[in-house]
DNA sequence: CTTGACTCCGTACTTGGCTACGGAAGTAAC
DNA sequence: GTTACTTCCGTAGCCAAGTACGGAGTCAAG
């Protein structure tokens, strides 16, 4: 059983997995990455299973588990585990449909305002802003999520 | 044109608001809302206008505008510049429009794959592992969004 | 053997929308 | 007039998922 060669620098790594190299160092902290050895007085070297755990994790992003949750389906890699991972993936999936609720009242809401406002011509007030004077039903969002950050990679 | 009665401590204020002080004083220190005069070695007072303001605000919010997009708003608030409030909201909701995108691409996929982890009574590798292994078509999401913070009041 | 690029490592900064802390001064109840 | 809130004010912390920085060490080319 022939060892994989681990070749790549950190940077060829960063380069090759399509992230840079503090993320992978980040990765590290956060235990979702192991850091090979470092030969006496050398610099650390890196295989292409490395780069493919992190193509993982931005697979994983993208379904939207956070790096918490992509560190458990790390645990699960080895695809032996299919009740836990499902189990996972129901849980964001729940949170996903929640997410998807609130934006779809907010496109709702904002698509009759901006359609109202551009069919408003002459009125006194605009429905939008009289809108945000009507303070409605004050629906505690269930979003538990929706900030503004971007996935890159 | 007697004014309206500025009775309530800050206080009492956030209570009516339902927001809780801090809120007010950071909402205070981004612009949001002035502070009234504080008299000689006394305490600020408030009023319904400023209830009424802080309101705006949160349902702003509700509708996806971020503090920065509020303070706009707020700029507009007598309702003869539907226009500009129009542009805000048309561009606000292109955004959501955007997220709403990405959340149903992780909705369907997250859907199937629990799908198959469901039935996959048997089988060798479990299929949400493998798809994470596949490294799919890495579509960057256009998700300028969706962070997990709650939007409470 | 020097130059320039890269690695290593620790630490601090970013963004947004708050929340918390601490000490001093004001206010209210008894 | 003492106790117990509040207010005031500045500053610091929280969350996630990185990004940035700075100094020291290492490596390959010329
Ligand atoms: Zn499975
Ligand atoms: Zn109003
Ligand atoms: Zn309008
Ligand atoms: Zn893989």
């Amino acid at each position: 059983m022939m060892n994989i060669p681990e070749t790549l620098t950190i940077g060829a790594f960063a380069k090759a997995a399509g992230v840079n190299v503090e993320t992978i160092r980040f990765y590290q902290r956060k235990g979702l990455l192991l850091e090979p050895d470092r030969p006496i007085g050398g610099i650390r070297r890196y295989g292409p299973t490395d780069v493919d755990r992190v193509k993982f994790v931005k697979s994983a992003q993208r379904l939207g588990f956070n790096l918490d949750e992509v560190a458990q389906l790390l645990k699960l890699e080895d695809g032996t585990h299919c009740h836990e991972s499902a189990d996972l993936a129901a849980a964001r999936l729940a949170d996903v449909r929640l997410r998807l609720a609130d934006l779809q009242r907010m496109e709702l809401a904002l698509s009759q305002l901006v359609k109202a406002c551009r069919s408003s011509q002459g009125k006194v007030t605009c429905p939008l802003i009289a809108s945000l004077h009507r303070h409605a039903p004050t629906g505690k969002t269930h979003t538990e999520g929706l900030k503004r950050t971007s996935l890159r990679n």
